[in-house]
DNA sequence: AGTGAAAGGTCTCCGCA
DNA sequence: TGCGGAGACCTTTCACT
């Protein structure tokens, strides 16, 4: 689909607030409300925007630890692996999962409140495992976090 | 602070649509508007609602390549670091930057569009913080992704 | 803390340029 | 595509329990 510089200004305005009013969002690309509502509609229903959340705070919620646990496997029956794949998505405390490239099969990231917690975790996973490989590093400091991606590859 | 059930229950909501209106919202948590609007005004003033925002397909914004990196380094001297953190910061492909605990000390998420891409930022993080040790893992396929944290431990 | 109603804003749709 | 206006809907406040 087609984006010229006012969808553009849009997409990185809502990104980073999406309590903005269509207003607002309206006098800040130089358009008036219909319109700019208009292309909110094309760009929620057919373009990038996925879905409007609210972002809550880690510490606040108490799982102010991030894990990152690289998975190494032999097994590649595909049955196991739907199987493995679902049981660690069904982890709300498992944030990310990739299929990686290289050494590494599969990376997790994991939040949780302490130790205690991530060895839960870790024992939930080598159960959904069994025999993997499973090497865990911890975030000491999130230096960096956003949901905000680039605009400027479309 | 206080968290009951019904705030709980609030959070698990917006955490995944955020238009949700307080109507709707105050059905879900039985509770009328007022109560709702209140406990959500809260939760957002001295609570876990941090901010509200539009989540944009990684896709559609041509940036579908995830790329991890992870350095490592000898140089310790703070001053420097910071410049290099700062440095890091500015650049919207990286979308997460930690400080990490063992044999890695920083981890990047970066997303691009291809290879080439891939490589200008490589290029762009050598120059941030010359000499340094990096080594880079390829995503090939986003099994889970998600904001959502977990409501469990608070 | 909770309720219900009322005022003030926003969103959404319509006809038109 | 763009504009402005009218009605519906939602948010926010207020008096009261």
């Amino acid at each position: 689909m087609g984006m010229d510089t006012k969808d553009k200004q849009l997409l990185k305005l809502l990104q980073q607030d999406a309590t903005l009013s269509v207003n607002d969002l309206a006098d800040r690309i130089s358009l008036s409300a219909t319109p700019t509502w208009k292309r909110i509609q094309r760009l929620a229903r057919e373009g990038p925007i996925k879905k409007q959340v609210c972002l809550l705070d880690r510490k606040a919620l108490n799982v102010n630890i991030t894990v990152f646990v690289a998975i190494k496997t032999n097994q590649h029956d595909p049955k196991w692996l739907e199987k493995f794949a679902t049981n660690v998505c069904d982890l709300p405390e498992v944030v990310e999962f990739y299929r990686m490239s290289g050494k590494i099969d599969y990376l997790l990231k994991i939040v949780v409140p302490d130790i205690e917690g991530y060895d839960k975790i870790y024992k939930k996973l080598i159960n959904a495992a069994a025999l993997y490989d499973v090497s865990s590093s911890f975030a000491m400091e999130e230096i960096k976090h956003t949901t905000v991606l680039p605009l400027d590859y479309c």
